[in-house]
DNA sequence: TCGCAAATATGACGAATATCATATTCTAAC
DNA sequence: GTTAGAATATGATATTCGTCATATTTGCGA
């Protein structure tokens, strides 16, 4: 479904959106043990979000990773088509080419919709709603 | 979610169940290509599976695999079980100890809803009761 | 402008999954 | 019983994912 990498780099930007902006960097050596995620592999992944612009970033003294305010109306799967593939949480999970809604295979509906409607919440979900959330107390950032 | 070979090992005992019975036993070399699964590995999965009785085997000439009768009233989720694990299915998608359903992390409700609904499926299906789809048109077996 | 502190680029290694190949054991049929 | 045909056991290899380490580049601050 989704691999470490993705999760982690969820995490990653969920906790940038709530503890930086662009006056307020943080380095990974401050950030990857607080959402436990390891300090290397952190390093790499908020490299290649920022790549591709999901997160802001500046180097030298006073640098550091964050999260720029026009960059929280990003959507989780933009997050996850970046580091996964697209294909990876899309393609059908018996892997055939033929299947579809129209002719499901036989285990089709019994995933399918499942995935689906989680495809879906990915795709509507903001990094605003969910941080929202969070700062409502409705729930937690994992550490 | 599922790895490859749960997925094979599902197409392999949705093909023996409408294929096969103790009369008419088939050889891995007359399956693989049906299902498209690489032969030897079909055949490992197939081992495994009937390690565990969840699939039938006789050695020897004319022998064979088969889905005895008593056999459809497997449910799925015991086949992932078995070839994935029982963990793989089950962790939390941010991988957290303390969340769960009561204190949920920022993107539980997010994958929680539509892993637990799939577990769910997996759970309450049975083989029988898959095939029965496949025979009545609702539903076509993957090659 | 110089030095240092940060990200960035690169790649090596480890572990799990996926795949392939082969020697061994059992068993039905002659 | 002998033989041949099948599963079974075992393990070698490939690929992808996860992790770690280090050399390089960039830009702030003195």
């Amino acid at each position: 479904m989704l691999t470490n990498s993705a999760k982690y780099a969820m995490k990653a930007v969920l906790f940038l959106a709530l503890n930086t902006n662009e006056n307020n960097k943080m380095m990974v050596k401050d950030i990857y043990e607080r959402i436990n995620v390891p300090q290397s592999y952190l390093a790499k992944l908020l490299q290649e979000l920022s790549k591709h612009n999901i997160v802001s970033s500046s180097r030298g003294p006073k640098g550091g990773f964050y999260l720029d305010d026009k960059n929280k109306s990003i959507r989780l799967i933009k997050i996850v088509d970046i580091i996964d593939g697209e294909q990876r949480l899309r393609s059908c999970m018996l892997s055939l080419k033929e299947c579809d809604n129209e002719n499901p295979c036989a285990l089709h509906r019994l995933v399918g919709d499942a995935n689906s409607s989680f495809i879906k919440n990915l795709e509507e979900t903001t990094i605003e709603s969910l941080i929202a959330d969070v700062r409502d107390g409705k729930s937690i950032l994992p550490l």
